[in-house]
DNA sequence: TTGACAACAGAACGCTCGTTCTTTATTATA
DNA sequence: TATAATAAAGAACGAGCGTTCTGTTGTCAA
């Protein structure tokens, strides 16, 4: 057998394929079944030529083994092509074939998984910060945050999304919608957390 | 806290730490084992108690089977209590909303792996739909679109994210920013995928 | 026209798997 | 102490599993 190229999966150019067919299937079941099941994914007749694909991918990196010998996916499995934003000139774009860097977007977002939750946005006061209503906020619990962030604070015991910021020693939170109020709580300003990511679900 | 914990028919006060066990090593291997191995997991010694226990957690949902009979965990698997002693009393609905749900973002994003891209969107072209510059877009590619969605398409050999819309039975691209013109291709519109979702990632 | 190689198909096999049934130990209750 | 339910062990078994080996087909260069 050739060198495996590690950037690109394909050794057998059909290896591409039967990756995607897998990361399909892997997305709906979340297991990666028997070498039988696999034929029918595969869409190929023999579990040999089943087990000759896994090891293949087993070696480019996407597809491990546990102590007892079954499959599972690693990281690399679930990565996302980052496509560029521009084209070369002629060149038939797929996705498979798009070349560069992969991103896991679990991992962009979450840094401490422990810390790290996500509150669905309610309401547009954040629009003017392209914050809206439906979408998901990725936030890291934390009792403090400078000022500039976009925090979650806890006011009347509501979780509200604002960007902190301070007015003559006192901090305030200032909606992004010239329709809200700005917020200057009585006593202290309880904060849940920060935002570090944003997330829109469009419909298909 | 599940409806595990109050006593059902079927229920056994060992499973809470059995599925604890099961949970840790779901979260080492991303797999569930042979019963065999699972014995070791478990720390007992007998298949059909371990078929006994699995059957349990089945019927609370815990985890479920592929059509190939493998057991893979459910969402309910993956629940994470959301306990945060400050917010207990009138808890806003929005915590409510998470509470219990395991977030892999990949998969609220990403429902065909193979089809699937992330390109980061460059310039403000379309802000007032809350897409600014730097933020990451998930695209799932597809040869044509409906009107309406928001779409990545090729224009001069570069990628360009716009609203798909119909102008006199013609295919055109509108911007969501008055500073940017409607864009009416000259012959075919070249689409590469649809806007699926969005991710904005907010500095730490 | 051959021969070499790659891409599969198919069969054979030993072994592990999940299932079922039976037996034993432990605990609760009366 | 007797009884019964619970918790677990253990054996037995057939089906299906992954592995290996060999056979077939298509391609392409010499």
């Amino acid at each position: 057998m050739s060198d495996f190229d590690t950037h690109t999966p394909e050794s057998n150019p059909k290896d591409a394929e039967y990756l995607a067919r897998l990361q399909d299937y892997y997305a709906e079941w979340k297991s990666i079944p028997s070498y039988a099941s696999l034929c029918e994914v595969f869409g190929i007749a023999s579990k040999s030529w089943v087990k000759a694909i896994l090891d293949r991918l087993g070696k480019a990196g996407f597809i491990e083994r546990t102590p007892d010998g079954m499959w599972i996916p690693t990281s690399q499995f679930f990565a996302r092509p980052f496509a560029e934003s521009s084209v070369q000139a002629g060149m038939p774009m797929s996705v498979t074939a798009t070349q560069g860097k992969y991103y896991v977007i679990d991992e962009m977002l979450i840094e401490t998984p422990s810390l790290t939750t996500i509150i669905p946005v309610k309401g547009d006061s954040m629009i003017d910060a392209g914050i809206h209503d439906g979408d998901i906020a990725v936030v890291e619990k934390r009792l403090s945050a400078n000022v500039g962030d976009i925090v979650v604070a806890i006011v009347d015991n509501e979780f509200t999304l604002k960007t902190l910021a301070r007015e003559r020693g006192q901090f305030i939170l200032c909606p992004a919608n010239p329709a809200y109020p700005v917020i200057r709580p009585k006593d202290t300003l309880e904060i849940f957390g920060v935002l570090v990511g944003l997330i829109r679900k469009y419909r298909r």
